[in-house]
DNA sequence: GTCCCCTAATTGAAGTCTCAACTATCGGTA
DNA sequence: TACCGATAGTTGAGACTTCAATTAGGGGAC
């Protein structure tokens, strides 16, 4: 933990980081919505039915599955508990290893999916690609995709508590 | 709610979409990690003392701070009331409009904010500002301004099932 | 073989958010 | 003035997530 001094971001900087909390806030609430009240699924729940159905076999390990989502184990065995109990997805032992848990969809499953999907692209495309240019769009996803794969995002800094760099001390940030 | 037919979206959008949901996810989960260590607070409750810092008189309307960090106003009385508790906040009748509530930060919440914005503005650096090039970062801030103030964010699409117009019909959606 | 540490997944409690219902006030209109 | 629809904020229940603890199996070193 280096505790060199962090300069505040500067005012663009926090016009963008700001832009980005809301707009990401407003963006995931309205899927979650609009889901919700034709599926009754959250934007999770949706999510691991549309990874399923993209694998062969409709089947994944609940860690594959938790890593590709970006969600805790926990939170992992939560949510398909949910789609388990509604039919939508099944567990079974994994062969290869005994610990391990696989996930598979039911039929019940895909075709609740297929009858969601086209609402569900609809709302994407509403809330986040038509909003955008194409090359805007395409901006957006390379730059979060290094976010996404930042080797650094599981150690976050700790830090105490020390002078920034900057102007000011206004600590107007975030 | 027009029922025409939405294309899928193609291979290159939907990797952008999920380096979005993957990004976004990680970010945010950091992001409280770090707080919650070093403070106590959540994004979320940062974000207030944070807008709240700003102002004269350090003080907000609840419904201003709601749509400005757009969030419900139950989750934002939930919230607030959390703060409240600690002593971080203090919640006083609105003189000219007696439906409102004022949110005034207290000394110690300032204190606190000064303490912890350090740290919270390296986690912001680490995650999100230092992985991207300065002109990805406005990029991104952009775009996000667009998709925050996007208009039609309010009322998400209904649909009902509907063909779509894309190739194949895998829903490999999201 | 057996120790030991690592990974896989689950559990339950505590914390947070959503949703719908409710109270109170505002402000325009008849 | 009395009504009435809209806005401000709160509440509590239920849904979802997080965190720490727990169970179970893998796999290398000795």
């Amino acid at each position: 933990m280096t505790d060199d001094a962090v300069p505040w971001l500067s005012v663009e900087q926090q016009v963008s980081w700001r832009a980005f909390l809301q707009g990401a806030s407003r963006l995931i609430e309205g899927l979650n919505r609009q889901l919700e009240r034709d599926a009754g699924l959250s934007v999770s729940e949706y999510e691991i039915l549309a990874r399923l159905s993209e694998t062969s076999g409709r089947t994944l390990r609940m860690s594959d599955l938790a890593i590709g989502l970006v969600h805790s184990r926990s939170r992992l065995t939560h949510t398909v508990g949910r789609l388990e109990s509604r039919a939508l997805v099944e567990r079974r032992p994994c062969p290869d290893d005994r610990r391990g848990v696989n996930c598979a969809m039911t039929d019940a499953g895909y075709e609740l999916l297929v009858a969601t999907a086209p609402g569900h692209v609809r709302a994407v495309r509403e809330l986040l690609v038509d909003p955008l240019t194409e090359a805007e769009f395409r901006a957006l996803g390379e730059a979060m995709a290094k976010v996404a794969s930042d080797p650094c995002a599981d150690r976050a800094s700790s830090s105490g508590t020390q002078e920034q760099g900057g102007e000011g001390l206004t600590p107007a940030t975030l």
